[in-house]
DNA sequence: CATCATGATTATGA
DNA sequence: TCATAATCATGATG
């Protein structure tokens, strides 16, 4: 901007004009007067405090704000009491462990980074025209009678102002947020089939748990670390797995084989213990579900243990297989048959399942 | 396009 | 809080 004479002449010529008004000796005539006609003609100015009723609105907003972690537990005085409100929710961290989609949270962060930099910018507008305001106010209260009551009104009325904008801004925030947790769910639930590697991982780790198929959660990051998949894809497979198992086992016939089979030749006395077992032929039907397992311990420990021991005292390994089914005798009707079909194939796995149905409950 | 397989979500119960 | 069972929704397949 040019500063030319002209306008610095100008800018003087009023400065001297003001001077000149409020030196002039009819000054105070003339503010008397004005505060004379202001006492007849002004409304009373109602008191400031009436913009909280709309509140719940904007408690909500900044419940979710709170939530999803873009907003910051607050210190400002301003809505103070709202976010206090707020933080009865205890996620405030974005910790929601499922939660973990770079993307996601990529765009998370910058949706608050927009949000605090115009929060920002909104904070120093308002404090910015509320100060102009004030001290407009102030000089012209040499004129003409201004209350400080009607200053504190006018920085009411400003600041009611600038936090309808917030609000605004708050409202456009959160439903960039719905959209952008939309769009994330809508991926989440978009199904891809997990690799090779994963199922072939998760399905050898069940079928040759296939006494006790629950992982620990050690198990279930080891998992998933061999899968590459998450821990909690781990657990739904493992859900999905045994609910799917049990209510058909003929159809999974097929891939135990494969796996169990798969785990008994990687071990080197693979060929021993097939002898070993075979030695056993089929234990008879009544007695095949009596036999005790040693809690989840792997295959070959069991195998082993089936085929030199008869059934140990208490039988209570089965203990923790209690989730598995809790009917013991329902094994003759469910399971004989499928796991002699079986069995037949692979007479030294026959042993290594056998447990399992004895505690599945009837379906 | 119909059908099955399968990963994810939801409702429910212990 | 976890497991189960049912269900949803999509991917794969013929």
């Amino acid at each position: 901007m040019a500063i030319t004479d002209q306008s610095l002449d100008e800018a003087q010529a009023r400065i001297t004009r003001k001077h000149a008004l409020n030196c002039h000796r009819m000054k105070p005539a003339l503010f008397s007067v004005l505060c004379e006609i202001k006492e007849k003609t002004v409304v009373s100015i109602r008191g400031i405090q009436e913009e909280d009723p709309p509140d719940a609105q904007l408690m909500r907003l900044d419940n979710m704000l709170l939530a999803e972690g873009v907003s910051r537990p607050e210190k400002r005085g301003r809505g103070g009491s709202a976010a206090v409100a707020s933080t009865a929710t205890p996620g405030g961290c974005p910790n929601d462990n499922n939660i973990e989609h770079s993307d996601y949270r990529a765009k998370l962060s910058q949706i608050r980074q927009i949000y605090h930099s115009e929060l920002e910018k909104y904070e120093q507008a308002c404090c910015e025209f509320t100060t102009h305001v004030t001290n407009l106010l102030r000089e012209q209260s040499r004129m003409r009678p201004v209350s400080t009551k009607e200053i504190e009104y006018m920085v009411g009325v400003i600041h009611g102002k600038f936090s309808a904008i917030q609000m605004q801004l708050k409202q456009s925030t959160c439903e960039a947020l719905m959209t952008l947790r939309s769009r994330f769910l809508d991926a989440r639930r978009k199904r891809q089939n997990f690799s090779k590697q994963a199922t072939e991982v998760l399905n050898e780790y069940f079928y040759s748990h296939l006494s006790n198929p629950y992982p620990s959660e050690e198990a279930k990051e080891d998992l998933a670390r061999k899968g590459g998949i998450t821990v909690s894809q781990v657990s739904n497979w493992f859900g999905n797995k045994r609910i799917r198992y049990k209510k058909n086992m003929g159809k999974f016939q097929e891939e135990a084989t494969i796996y169990t089979g798969k785990s008994a030749m990687d071990a080197t006395k693979a060929r021993a213990l097939e002898s070993q077992a075979s030695c056993l032929s089929m234990p008879s039907p009544g007695s095949s579900g009596a036999f005790p397992l040693t809690s989840d311990g792997d295959t070959f420990l069991t195998l082993r243990t089936l085929a030199f021991l008869q059934p140990p005292p208490g039988g209570n390994c089965l203990q923790s297989q209690v989730g598995w089914g809790t009917v013991p005798g329902s094994l003759g009707s469910c399971g004989s048959s499928e796991w002699g079909r079986l069995s037949s194939h692979l007479p030294l796995l026959l042993i290594s399942y056998s447990s399992a149905p004895t505690t599945w409950s009837p379906l």
